[in-house]
DNA sequence: CAGACGTTTCGGCGTGCGCCGCACGATTCC
DNA sequence: GGAATCGTGCGGCGCACGCCGAAACGTCTG
C-alpha cells in the first residue's frame, strides 16, 4: 500500500543531519529565514535552500515570503508533536557523548516545545495542576471551572483558547522526562502568558527557557514548585 | 547538538521503502519472522535482515529468538503512536494513487493501531462513550465511574489495565480522520475483548478490521453506530 | 540606476546505501 | 547422521542524494 511511501518521505525527510537541525531549530515554532538555518547547520546557502525544498515537500515545514527573506516555520502543532514523539524514542538510545547529556540536561529543566512549555517545570506544572483541581486526571488532562478560573486569574486567555478550531488541551510526550504535560490550544495560551508577564524568558535563540525571579516567587508561592 | 544525531537516526530507519512496510506491517502489534517480512516488502532474505538490524538499531524494532525463527515486533506502544503521529503528517500531503485511496477507504473504516482499535468506527465509538459519560471530554479522555463500571459490563478488564503502569486513557491522533481516538490500557483492553467477544474479526494479515453481525447489534443496539 | 544582499537553480563530484547472490551458522525434521 | 529451512554476514554493483561553487533572480538601499 502506498500510504509507506508517504511514511519514507517524511522519514527521508528527517534523515539528514542538516534538516535534523532545521527541524529541532524550529520546534520552538518560530519563523526563521533560510540562511540563518544554513549557519545554524554549518552548510552553503544554496544546500540549505534545498534541504528546505525537501522539508516544504514533506509537509514538514510552510514558507512564507516577506520582503527579500523567505520565513521558514514548523507546519503546525501536530508535526512538532510527532517529532517530539520520534525524539522521544530516539531518547531511550544509548547516550553518545557527554555534549549530548549536558544539553539534554540543559533543556531538560525547561524549554519550549512548538508552542508551549515542556521539560521539568512543564511536568512540575501539570502535577501541581492537576493536585490543585485545575485539570483532571494526570493521564488524560481536562481543564476543570476550577482550572478555568484560577487560569483567568493568572492572565491566562483562557477564552480565546477554548473558542479555536484547536483542541483545548491536549497531553504531549516529554523525550526528557517520558511524562506527559499540557499541551493544545491552553498548553500554547498559558506558555505566551508566561513569557508576557515575564515569569520565564526564552533564550536568545532556541528552545531554552530561563525562569526568572518573579517566575521563581510565583512557582514557589503558588504551587510549591522550587524551580 | 547531538539530539540531531538521533532524530536523523530514527528517520532514516524509517526512509527505506522496505523498512516503512515493515514498520507498517508491524503496526498492529504482531511479531513476525524475519523471512515473511521480507517476502511482504518484496525483497531477499538477505535485505531483509540488513533493513532489520537498522530498526533494532534505530529503537523501533525488537527482536526474540525462538526456535530457528526471530520474530519481530515494535518496540512498544509509543514507537506506535510516534508513528501514528508521523502518518498523520504524512497523510495531509496530495493523494498520490487511486490504489491509495482505496486502501486508505478500507482502512479507515475500522483497523487495528499497534493494540487499539483506530479508524472511524473508534471515532465513532469515542463520541458515543463521550456523550454517554463514559469518558470525559472529548479532547482528553478520561475514564468515569460511569464508564468503569460499563466497560466491565461489557466484559472489558477494566481493573487489569488500571493496575499496569501504562497510563489508563491516551489519547492517539488518527491518520485518517483526524480526529483523537482511545488509546492506552483501557483502549487496548477494549480492543482485545471486541475480539474475544466476537464483535470484530481482525483481517487475517495486516491491520483492517471487520465488524462482525453481532458487532453491528452492539454498536447498533447499545450506541446507535451503523457499522 | 547601480550595487548589495538573500535566495534559488543548475551542474558536477563523491559518498552512502539499498539491492542482490552466494556462503556460512543455527535449528528442526527424517 | 544428512537434508531442509530460517536467518545472518560479506563482496559488489548502481543509483540516489548531500555537498559545493557559479550563475541567475528578486528585493531593498543609496
Amino acid at each position: 500500500m502506498s500510504r509507506d511511501r508517504d511514511l519514507t518521505r517524511v522519514g527521508a525527510a528527517l534523515a539528514a543531519p542538516a534538516r535534523a537541525v532545521f527541524v529541532n531549530l524550529l520546534l520552538d515554532g518560530t519563523a526563521r529565514p533560510a540562511g540563518e538555518l544554513g549557519r545554524a547547520a554549518g552548510v552553503r546557502a544554496s544546500t540549505a535552500s534545498e534541504h528546505l525544498g525537501v522539508l516544504v515537500d514533506a509537509g514538514l515545514v510552510t514558507c512564507e515570503k516577506r520582503g527579500r527573506h523567505r520565513y521558514y516555520a514548523l507546519a503546525g502543532p501536530d508535526v512538532a508533536s510527532a517529532v517530539e514523539a520520534l525524539g522521544s524514542v530516539a531518547d531511550s538510545l544509548p547516550v553518545t557523548s557527554l555534549r549530548r547529556s549536558r544539553e539534554a540536561h540543559r533543556l531538560g529543566a525547561a524549554r519550549f516545545c512548538y508552542d508551549h512549555l515542556a521539560g521539568r517545570l512543564a511536568v512540575a506544572l501539570v502535577d501541581a495542576w492537576t493536585d490543585g483541581g485545575w485539570l483532571r486526571d494526570r493521564d488524560a488532562l481536562a481543564l476543570t471551572d476550577t482550572g478555568a478560573a484560577g487560569f483567568r486569574e493568572l492572565g491566562v486567555d483562557v477564552d480565546g483558547a477554548v473558542r479555536t478550531r484547536r483542541p483545548t488541551t491536549r497531553v504531549c510526550l516529554d523525550w526528557t522526562e517520558r511524562r506527559l504535560h499540557l499541551s493544545g490550544a491552553l498548553g500554547a495560551a498559558v506558555a505566551s502568558r508566561f513569557v508576557e508577564a515575564g515569569w520565564v524568558t526564552r533564550h536568545a535563540s532556541g528552545r531554552g527557557v530561563a525562569v526568572t525571579s518573579a517566575g521563581r516567587d510565583l512557582l514557589q508561592g503558588a504551587w510549591g514548585i522550587a524551580a
